[in-house]
DNA sequence: AACGGGAACAACCGCTCCAGG
DNA sequence: ACCTGGAGCGGTTGTTCCCGT
């Protein structure tokens, strides 16, 4: 409508992220930020749309990303917030530190949703015993009749989720994911540890050219160290990134990112007592 | 061992909001 | 005040994995 696309779909990759755009895009990212998901495609050298690259590092690359399975604690409060707050995933996400919208969104819809239908056997709330994505009832249909149904509901007022507009900067990031030859001592590791031989797909030498070259090389330093880099990033491409993420100590907080570095870190206990509090509005009437 | 169905999860899409010009 | 681009959000789809038959 008039309106041009975020990005050109043509000559994209899409589908399943490669061991090999991770990197790089884990490698740019800590080498100059987050933000400016649009142009961060053609700088780093990936052939993805920008939100695409946004969605892969907020969801599966970020530090402080929280591997596992979900906790008692916080499939309760999931439930919980939930219940308080519809499916405002990336409000819920916020006070889970560690866990993204997009994961408990799953979660919901794949596992909670079960049980929430099956503790509600009568199908009193209508918000819990529908599968949100098996419903068939279209988005639009869904607001024309909440808002023809809206005067028959207790007052609800909602706005959209906050936003986070502050990057939260951990204090030590590990400088080693930026230059690929202090990530060698990862292989190395796990080499000595009889770590994955799994082969991801190979290195051209263009292909580190280009990422030297947005990674702010000039032509001389690539020339020189051109070989020797794109030596390091084939060896790093016998190695999940994962692994080496681990190894880092970011992804671990054994030397990197804890959550606590990221002011994120949150009591479960006391946010269920904060549930629990009286102070809090019922769902009924809550305005958030 | 092969196959089918369902679950789980990653990724995409369209819409909306917001900040800056 | 208006317009535009960047970014975020929630819904939906696609793919992979797992388990039962």
């Amino acid at each position: 409508m008039g309106r041009s696309p975020c990005c050109s779909k043509e000559g994209l990759n899409r589908g399943a992220w490669t061991a090999l755009e991770d990197k790089i895009l884990t490698a740019y990212i800590k080498a100059h930020g987050e933000g400016k998901w649009r142009s961060l495609p053609k700088r780093a050298g990936l052939k993805r749309c920008g939100k695409s690259c946004r969605l892969r590092w907020l969801n599966y690359l970020r530090p402080d990303i929280k591997r596992g399975n979900i906790s008692g604690d916080e499939e309760e409060l999931i439930v919980r917030l939930h219940n308080l707050l519809g499916n405002r995933w990336s409000l819920i996400a916020g006070r889970l530190p560690g866990r993204t919208d997009n994961e408990i969104k799953n979660y919901w819809n794949t596992t909670l949703w079960k049980k929430s239908k099956a503790d509600s056997p009568s199908g009193s709330s209508k918000e819990t015993s529908q599968h949100p994505s098996k419903s068939v009832v279209k988005k639009k249909d869904v607001e024309s009749k909440t808002t023809s149904t809206a005067a028959a509901k207790p007052l609800v007022i909602r706005t959209k989720a906050t936003r986070l507009s502050k990057i939260l900067v951990p204090q030590n990031i590990p400088t080693a994911a930026a230059n690929p030859l202090e990530l060698q001592s990862h292989q190395t590791q796990l080499a000595e540890q009889g770590g994955s031989t799994e082969e991801f797909p190979r290195t051209n030498a263009d292909d580190c050219s280009n990422i030297l070259k947005n990674f702010g090389c000039d032509d001389d330093d690539i020339d020189v160290k051109g070989d020797q880099y794109c030596n390091e990033f084939q060896s790093l491409d016998s190695i999940p990134l994962d692994e080496a993420m681990i190894n880092d100590g970011c992804w671990t907080g054994g030397n990197g990112c804890e959550l606590e570095d990221y002011g994120a870190s949150l009591d479960l206990d006391s946010l269920a007592f904060l549930l629990d509090s009286e102070d809090w509005p019922s769902q009924e009437n809550v305005i958030v």
